[in-house]
Parts: C-alpha cells; sequence; structure tokens
DNA sequence: ACAAAAGTGTTTGATATACACCCATGT
DNA sequence: ACATGGGTGTATATCAAACACTTTTGT
C-alpha cells in the first residue's frame, strides 16, 4: 500500500513519463512438473490478484514496453511475447477509478481516467523465472491453470482470452521452445500439449506427429537414473522452428 | 484541406471528446464481380490513399467506436468486425506530426501527439455500402485487392496484417456470409475463397468441402435467366453459421 | 451442334485414429 | 518376476486431391 506521498510522486512520476490512457497486461505462462502455470500478483491484505501490467513509455513501442514489465516481473528479456487483445471498454477501468479514489482528487490521480489495456501472452521457461512482486503486491507467484484464484477487474476476461489466442496459435504453430528446458522427453513434451489442451492425447500418434514436423533433434544418450526405461532426450531444432513459426503448419485450405 | 481556422476548432474538438492517443484504422473488404475490394480514401490534391479511420469518444467502447467511424464511411451499422492487431510503435504517428504542421505549433495540434491504432477488420455486403468521403479526403471508393495503391504512413503494414489474419480466420471458422449477399450460386462463394486465398481451388472439392461443413441452405429453384446451365441458388443457414463460427472447424489437435 | 458453365461421382493417396507388442529398469 | 513407463509398428477409417463424365442452355 502507498502512503499519500508516495502515490502524489507515482502520479507526477506515471503523467511525465507514460502515455495516458494505455496500459499493458500480460499472461505469462509456464510449464513445471506437468502442469500448465500462470504468473500471478496478490495485492496486500486482500485477496485479490491481478495479472503483471504496466504502462508504456512515451517514446516505447509497445511490444519492448511488454518486454521491460515482464522483466520487471520475471528477470527475463527477450521474452516470446504475442499481442492477442486489447481490452477497451470504458467500464474495464473502474479498479483504477477506485484506486486510492480516497487519497487524491480525480484530476490529481492518474490512475482515474480510462484505460485500454493490451494484452499479451508470454511463453517462459519456468525455471529460468525468478518472480518479483511490484509496488502495488505482496506476492508474485505461479498458480496451476486448473486452480487460478479470482482475479480482479476483467483480468479473468484477460486471461481467458489468451488461453484460446495460445490454444489457437497450437494449430498451426510450434509452441514448447519458450517453454521447455533445452532438453527434454517426448512425455514431457506431450504433457505440455496435453495441459494446454486440456485433454488426453495418445502417445504413440502424438509422437508420430511431433516428430513429422521436423523440429526436434533426438540426443543420442537417453536420460539415465529414473526409474522404468530411459527415455530420448530432445531438443529443438531452431532453424526448424523458426521456420515453421513463420510458415505454419498443414494450413487448412 | 482544412482552413487554419478549422484546424483549430477541430483540435479543439478532438481534445474535448476524443481519447488522447489512440486512433483506430479500419480494412474494410467487399466482394463484387468475382472481385475482393478494400475500401480506401484519397486525399485532396495528392496521390495518397489511406484507410477509414478515426478516434474513440472519451466514454466509447472501442468497438463501438469502429462501428461509428465505418457508419460514417459506408452508411451501414452493426457491421462485422474483428479486432486484429494494434499498431504501436512511436515512429509510426510520424504523419500526424506533420500533418499541418506549419500551420499550429505542436501544443496546439492535437494530431501532433503519438497514436497507437488499433486494426479493425470489416467484412461487408458490397451493394449495401455507399463510400462516403470523410473530412480530409476527397474521395471513398473500392478497390481490387490486387490492384491497391500506395497507402500513407504504415497502412500498407496494417492492410497486409490484416489480410493475413482474414486468411487465418478462413481456416477455422465460416466467411462468407458477412461478404455474400442473401443468395449466392456456389461458383460465386468459390470464387470469394479464391480470391481472399489468392489461388484456384478445385470446384468439385470445394463444393463438397463447404457443403460438409452444414452451413448451407440450397434453394429450390435454380437461378434462371443465365446463359448455360442454370446454378442452384444458395443461403447460409443462420443458426449452423453461428454456432460455426463459435466452435470453429476442424481443430487440428 | 457445340462451347461453356454447372452438377455429380470415383479413384487414389495421405493423414489420423485406434490399438498391440516389445523393451528397460527399480522394487 | 513384475509393474510401470517408454519405444516402435500396423490395420483401418477418414479426409483431401486429382480427375471424368453428364446436364443444361444460349448462340
Amino acid at each position: 500500500m502507498l502512503t499519500k506521498q508516495e502515490l502524489i510522486k507515482y502520479c507526477n512520476d506515471a503523467r511525465q513519463n507514460y502515455l495516458d490512457h494505455v496500459s499493458i497486461d500480460c499472461v505469462v505462462f509456464g510449464f513445471h512438473e506437468g502442469q500448465m502455470k500462470v504468473l500471478l500478483l496478490k495485492t496486500h491484505h486482500e485477496e485479490k490478484w491481478y495479472l503483471p501490467g504496466g504502462f508504456v513509455l512515451k517514446e516505447e513501442p509497445i511490444e519492448m514496453a511488454a518486454n521491460r514489465i515482464l522483466m520487471e516481473r520475471t528477470g527475463l528479456d527477450k521474452i516470446f511475447l504475442q499481442q492477442f487483445h486489447v481490452f477497451g471498454d470504458p467500464d474495464r477501468s473502474k479498479f483504477h477509478n477506485d484506486l486510492y479514489k480516497d487519497m487524491l482528487p480525480t484530476q490529481e490521480n492518474w490512475f482515474a481516467g480510462r484505460f485500454l489495456s493490451i494484452g499479451y501472452y508470454a511463453l517462459v521457461d519456468f525455471f529460468e523465472v525468478t518472480p518479483q512482486p511490484d509496488q502495488f503486491s505482496e506476492s508474485c507467484t505461479w498458480r496451476d491453470l486448473d486452480d487460478v484464484p479470482e482475479l480482479q477487474l476483467d483480468h479473468e476476461l484477460i486471461f481467458k482470452t489468451a488461453l484460446d489466442a495460445l490454444r489457437l496459435q497450437l494449430n498451426y504453430q510450434p509452441i514448447g521452445y519458450n517453454l521447455m528446458p533445452k532438453e527434454f522427453t517426448m512425455p514431457e513434451l506431450q504433457k505440455l500439449y496435453e495441459t494446454i489442451l486440456d485433454k488426453k492425447l495418445d502417445r504413440r500418434n502424438f509422437q508420430r506427429r511431433i516428430l513429422a514436423f521436423g523440429i526436434l533433434n533426438r540426443a543420442e544418450q537417453p536420460r539415465k537414473g529414473g526409474a522404468h526405461k530411459a527415455p530420448y532426450l530432445y531438443s529443438f531444432d531452431l532453424e526448424n522452428y523458426r521456420h515453421a513459426l513463420t510458415e505454419g503448419f498443414k494450413g487448412g485450405w
């Protein structure tokens, strides 16, 4: 919670540095222990959660803004980002209007205006992220996709829209590179697809299909140490992967 | 071309009524005589073309703004609109900065600031549109998709991005309802797909496939009067069409 | 009668689905 | 030895692509 002093300073800074009326909200997906995760922040003293977000500097490209915002929350640079929608209902900013409304009159409160929010989703390697709370939050943590708490504002809508966009992308683009560690096994990759799509896939058919895309390299040595038969390790063939990203799969017509 | 007086008035009005820093640009697709068309505006005394666009009223949902803007250009209400991307490069607004820069100092010129532009594409029935120039243009006309002139600003990028988005949509959603008249023949519908995709399709396979979607009703009577064998007339089954819109085709995984 | 447009059907190959068997490893 | 996870293969259905024939109509 900010004091009035801090708030005034924040508003002045914001007015000076940020583009008015525009915010960015990010849905950050990670994958760990067979579970799809999303990065959420929790406000102080309240069981209210929200998506990592921020504002756009006056001379900053929006994609760069999204990257900067996520760098602050995750410690990662050059994150895979996908713009998926703008949320522009005037009512959606009620939160901003209410935020600290008792502390500052509307004119002086930079948060009081209407905000459009540009939605980005990000795919990141779970292990490389160090979640960092922001100024308004007491915690920043991963939550399971099937255990997302109630969210503030229209963040529920933003989250769901992001998930839909991600599922759509799955149909015509490869996706694992940004979510998996360098090396992984076929069953692990399958689990990723299964959690995103929320349905079981056939082991053998999945393997055939994903291999047919030609974006995987199999390592010489299988993973040792675990119980049962040692699975092979795979990594993405970056060149083919990028090609598939731009060209897309199948095509339909 | 506006006079200085008009410009000042326009800026004052804009400052009062519109959200700063945000614009909307629309790519309006129509279909006529076997050709896909896009609606373009031409500036006075210059061979510069641009997309229909405008701004968002302070309390107006963005989708409504897009609809209002297009109503002014086409006379149509409740247009099929699809938001597809936000263009947020700071450099993209150079045009705004240059526009009338000699007439008004930057501070007073509302156009001088940075603008994000939300891109919408629209699908409309060619015959129902009455193109109307705006304040800055001398004409508003349909242009063939394969004969688009040079465009101002980043409108070339916006146009191409819209076309890509439209082609993508074709893969998982039906599309003809908003572009075709109430009744149409199968070859006409095929022509639509062919011009969007810019490639020839097999007559028979197209028919089978499109019928398999179950979104068409065949009229009892074929179209009379033309030369050659009379083609059947089809119309969209609205209920199934809407279902296909939300559910999508195939799915992939 | 014939050219051009449109309707209908068949053959073929590719891809997806469903399912069965074998292999390796820790307990 | 056996349960479990993992690798590999095969039959079948389903769908897309390529292609041929017939029907209608104006000239």
